[in-house]
DNA sequence: ATGCCCGGAGCGTCCGGA
């Protein structure tokens, strides 16, 4: 059995804390994270090695950032950006092979405002993205591509989907792409266990969003066909959004039979 | 329509986030 997690962290110095409590429960075997907020040398390498975990990451400043973490040492980096800009400066992907898998971690663009040139580098990232994607299928290997889409993709996950017709995370657009994402063969895991369900992954600093349950589910695993067959298990760590000083994401995990 | 809350940078108060 694998257990694989992707957890957005918001800063991974300031909520490493939350980061080393959650591990040490739940033990994932692969890990991906977003939003490090971190240049490469303050990615805090130690205290994860010191929990068992390798990692290869792809910090910046200020802003982005991502890694993979796996409890064993077989990281092979395959690499740290997405093809077809040379101009896009963020760090916003990283893939490796660990346990005979590919994993790819990502961190897609918010785009908000909408209209306007950050829901344009969106757009243009997810075809990036989704040609990329459609590339590694076709080598006929088990892949999982997960992460922060930013995307809801339905209206069960929204908790008031009117409120959001015209922000970058649920525009049509943006919806669409994620829908031909799904076509070229990938099985969205959480939705593939839990059709009917409400599902949150996020809830907003503001407005008491977690208070009131006002979630909203952007972060996904995709599954190549190989490792569809294989799903026994998957959920949302939902309490670690209750925790002190916790990031506004939550962490999602899935078990594969392995 | 706006602010509401956060982390990071850096030391006053922005920006970006979703």
């Amino acid at each position: 059995m694998l257990k694989i997690a992707t957890y957005n962290v918001n800063g991974i110095n300031g909520r490493l804390p939350v980061l080393l409590r959650w591990l040490k429960e739940a033990k994932p075997d692969i890990v991906c994270l977003q939003e490090l907020k971190a240049p490469p040398e303050k990615f805090p390498a130690t205290p994860l090695l010191d929990l068992g975990y390798h990692s290869i990451w792809h910090g910046q400043k200020s802003w982005n950032g991502v890694a993979i973490l796996s409890k064993k040492n077989d990281l092979q980096e395959l690499r740290r950006a997405l093809p077809g800009d040379p101009e896009d400066m963020h760090s916003r992907y990283i893939e490796a092979i660990t346990n005979k898998m590919i994993i790819g971690c990502l961190y897609l663009p918010n785009g908000n405002p909408y209209p306007g040139p950050k829901f344009e580098y969106k757009l243009n990232w997810f075809k990036r993205f989704n040609s990329h994607a459609r590339k590694l299928l076709a080598h006929d290997v088990p892949v999982i591509l997960l992460g922060d889409y930013n995307v809801m993709p339905t209206e069960l996950d929204v908790y008031k989907p009117e409120k959001y017709v015209d922000d970058a995370l649920f525009r049509k657009e943006v919806r669409a792409a994620f829908q031909r994402l799904l076509k070229q063969g990938w099985t969205d895991a959480l939705r593939q266990l839990y059709p009917n369900q409400r599902i949150y992954t996020f809830w907003d600093y503001l407005r008491n969003a977690w208070g009131r349950d006002a979630g909203l589910r952007l972060d996904h695993f995709l599954l190549s066909p190989h490792l569809a067959g294989t799903l026994i298990d998957g959920g949302v760590d939902k309490h670690v959004r209750g925790w002190e000083k916790a990031s506004d994401h939550a962490p999602v995990w899935i078990k594969l039979d392995k």
